[in-house]
This record gives structure tokens, C-alpha cells and sequence, in this order.
DNA sequence: GGGCATGGCTAACGTCGATAGCTTTAAGCT
DNA sequence: AGCTTAAAGCTATCGACGTTAGCCATGCCC
């Protein structure tokens, strides 16, 4: 019996992209033993668990959300800023709906777990979105639930398909987008 | 063996009564039916299967949800009422969790689900909450949509402990209302 | 009182997560 | 090179859970 060569990276990475493609609620330790290759117990040297599985994808959607918002800022301020980051992260949660499901209802164990930091980036990715606005000292942790709510929101319900008639979605979001524009503008 | 004398709805309203209890995840037909006192194959000559269950549940709590926001936003206009739909709708979700959670990824199955109908009763009283802003016909969608994101976004994101760090969530909901409150004034 | 639909029950199966315990691989030391 | 040993694979097995089959008691309707 050759090794498969798996390590923990190799497996939640797996775990990741078979989410994406069956949806994380069909994401079995099974399925994914088959798809690297490999019987279902050997998973458990890999990972502690289904629930540790499923706290390292959330840990590395997170990180990906991070890279990709705070890399659709990268030099630019205010609307730009604002606008770059929604679609980063709507088109990362739409391209990626397993994994960025793997992340709504988990706590972080700790303050040394992964998932925690990769939440703090995230949240400093978004913070930088905001930059350019004028937004007062005490105002801006709501403004970034507020930014966070509506994205995430908006995200969550077109992927579950919550959006069912006719008007376009693309066409809602970007309005949305210029909503909160405004609304951060005149503060 | 004397009667239990159940019906779907008996079991449904329990069942929902649970979710909120233990959380959706660890509902499981086991422990409903010892909540209902009976044996576990006795629930499916009530309900066919989990997913059934699941689905009934989401549409009581859509249905419930429409009563909360519309009974709040009776008789209000303009600020008021969206300030009274908001809140009612985040109290409903953290009050009830479970069944709440039960309608996310949840799609009706035809034109006469029941789901559908709940749907659409909390899409009008959220439309009701609108009514004394004055957003042009082609808004009005787009307005829609924002709401519910904002409101789903934030209730979910809270319910799921994902606002950890200092600022009070009460008052970041406050300053939440008040933003969308701005921004629907001056379109 | 005698059908008969209804709503309980027990028994059993399949799937899935998880553990125990064995074996083999391959890396590293002497 | 050869031995040691931790790591990584395997089979066998268990317990929980959803679900079905098939049986039996209840209680309504004639």
C-alpha cells in the first residue's frame, strides 16, 4: 500500500473544494477519503475530527476572503475602495459557497485559533475599504457591522437562492453598493 | 399504548420549540420524539422525513417572523415603521434561532409550498415598513433586497456570535437603522 | 358489535462519524 | 547498510441516527 502523501493542508484543502462542489452539508468524511484517495479512517491522522475539518476550511475561507477583498483594495480610497471590496468578497462567496459556508456558526476555541486571526484579517481588510471616509472615531466599528452585515447578508441569501423574482441581482448589489456610499459619505 | 394524540402541527411547533433550545444541528428525530413522548418511527406518520420537518419548521418560523415585523410596523410610517420592523425581526431571530436557522438553504419546492406563501408574508410586511419613504418604482426592489440583507446579515451574524470584540451590538443595531433610515430619506 | 383507517410499537437496515489495533512505509541515526 | 521508530495507511468494529417494514391497538362510523 504506497503512502498517498497527504498532509493536513492537503486534506482541508480537499475538504474545501468538495464543499464547494456538493454543497458543505453533503461534505462527508467518506467523500472526501475518496477523493484524496484514501479509506475513511486514515482522514484522523489528518484531522482531529468532522468539526476540526470543518474549523480549518472555515480558517482558510477566511484568509482567501482576506486575501481577495484586502487585494481588490490595494491602493485605492472611498467609493473605489468600498465598491472593490463588496465585489470581492460577493464574488468570493458565490465562486466558493462550501467553504465560506464552513464558516457561519463556528466560535473560535480560543484566542490562539487560527480561525480567530483569520477573522481579524478579514475585518482589517474591510477596515481599509473604509478608508477615505470620513467616519468619526466612535462610528466606526458600527460602520464596519454595518459593511460586514450587508455583505454578508446579501452573499449569503443570493447563494442559498433567497432571491427568487425577476429583478436583477447584479443590478441590486451594485445599487447597494452605492447606498452605503452615500450613506458613509454623509456622516 | 394510549394515544398521544399528535398531529404535524403538534409535532412541527415542538420540533421548532427544540431547534431553538439545543440549535438546529442537534435537532434529531430521536430527541423529538422523546420531547413529544413517543418512539422515533412514530414521527413519520406525521411528518415523511427530516428534511420535511425541516422545511415545516422554516415555514412557521417565515410565518411567524411576517406576524412580528407586520404587527410592529401596524400603524407606523416612514422611520418609525422601519425602525419597528428591524427590530422586531432581530428580536425574532435571536429569540428563536433554531427555527430561524431552519429557513436559510432552504428552497420552496413548487408554487404551492407553504414556504413560498411565509416567504412572501414577511417580503410584504418588510415592504410595509417601507411605505412613507419615497423611492421610485425601479428602487423599490433594490430597497427590498437591502433591508432584508442588512437585517438578515446582522441577526445572523450576531445569533452566531460573530460580533466578539467590545462595541455594544444593541447600539451598533441602533446606529444600523439610523444609517438605512438616512440613506432611504434622501434618494 | 364489526370493519377499518389511524397512530402507535418493535425490529431491522444503511450510512456515517469515530476508535482500536495491526502493519507497512520511509526517514534518520549509528 | 541495517536497525529503530514515528507516521500513515489499513481492516474491523462500535454507536448514533434516519428511515422502512410490518405488526397491533385504538377508536370512530355504520
Amino acid at each position: 500500500m504506497p503512502r498517498a502523501g497527504l498532509a493536513p493542508a492537503t486534506v482541508v484543502a480537499a475538504g474545501a473544494a468538495l464543499a464547494d462542489e456538493v454543497g458543505l452539508a453533503r461534505l462527508t468524511m467518506g467523500l472526501l477519503a475518496e477523493r484524496v484517495g484514501v479509506r475513511t479512517p486514515s482522514l484522523y491522522k489528518h484531522v482531529a475530527s468532522q468539526d476540526d475539518l470543518n474549523r480549518r476550511i472555515a480558517a482558510l475561507a477566511l484568509n482567501e476572503a482576506a486575501d481577495a477583498v484586502g487585494g481588490a483594495v490595494q491602493g485605492l480610497a472611498g467609493p473605489d475602495a468600498l465598491a472593490a471590496a463588496a465585489r470581492a468578497f460577493r464574488a468570493f462567496v458565490l465562486d466558493h459557497p462550501g467553504r465560506y459556508a464552513a464558516t457561519v456558526g463556528v466560535e473560535p476555541t480560543g484566542p490562539d485559533d487560527p480561525m480567530a486571526a483569520a477573522g481579524e484579517r478579514l475585518l482589517g481588510a474591510f477596515t481599509a475599504a473604509l478608508r477615505g471616509y470620513e467616519i468619526a472615531e466612535c462610528d466606526v466599528n458600527h460602520a464596519l457591522r454595518m459593511l460586514r452585515s450587508l455583505c454578508h447578508g446579501f452573499a449569503t441569501l443570493q447563494s442559498a437562492g433567497g432571491f427568487r423574482w425577476s429583478t436583477d441581482v447584479d443590478e441590486s448589489f451594485e445599487w447597494l453598493i452605492r447606498f452605503a456610499d452615500r450613506g458613509l459619505r454623509t456622516m
